[in-house]
DNA sequence: CAGTATCCAAAGGGATACTG
DNA sequence: CAGTATCCCTTTGGATACTG
């Protein structure tokens, strides 16, 4: 089931649709940096997600936020104060992607070695 | 260094920026499943890839190919044989995304379980 | 604070045809 | 086979202003 196995193309084809699959989900310019956000902090508001994910403007926070919400993989919590805030958090099936958010901060750290050292 | 740790904030701004930093060189529809490809592979060639990555043009699949070359993360090595073909790998550097990648194999089946059982 | 609405520019990306 | 070129529609997304 890992990469560079060698057996029959079948099993390849299953793993191409898993990351796919994983990728519609997953894919554009924002959903990894708004779902990392919200890993790193367990809890964040909205105007925090802001802050942390460089460049994105509200109108594309809002679209990105309710289709992560949509997939399952967030929860949104309107909290009773005044102003009203809102709290944003990871669903239990959310979290399974504690390890990937993991990796990439990992791989990122690396890469920008690479990149510098060039 | 890992999700949910509670620590002040500067440490969750580094992580931020590692995650983006990937995200930078990884984002956009079609480049985590060529590499996909790639790495399940271990060599591919175009028309492959083209088969493997369901709905991407040969357009874009060119596109997106040299964009990976460029940062470093596929080589590309032209066959002398007719008509020419042309083979992908990954390079050592792009050989560090396997993990991520057997990480969203993995998710991306766990995910679509998810999303039939409801 | 947490969005929504509108307008508009730029990028993305499909279809088709063509080349070495 | 492995791309490139062109045309043109679609999606993305910034700026700005507004609402409960």
């Amino acid at each position: 089931m890992k990469c560079q196995t060698k057996d029959f193309g079948q099993e390849h084809k299953k793993e191409m649709r898993a990351v796919q699959d994983s990728m519609d989900v997953l894919s554009g310019k924002w959903k990894i940096s708004i779902i990392s956000s919200i890993c790193f902090y367990n809890k964040r508001r909205f105007s925090d997600i802001l802050n942390d994910v460089a460049g994105i403007s509200n109108r594309m926070l809002s679209k990105e936020l309710k289709e992560l919400e949509i997939n399952k993989l967030i929860k949104r919590t309107v909290l009773d104060t005044q102003p009203v805030t809102v709290q944003y958090q990871l669903t239990e099936h959310g979290l399974t992607l504690k390890t990937i958010i993991d990796n990439l901060t990992e791989w990122g750290i690396a890469h920008r070695k690479k990149i510098i050292e060039k």
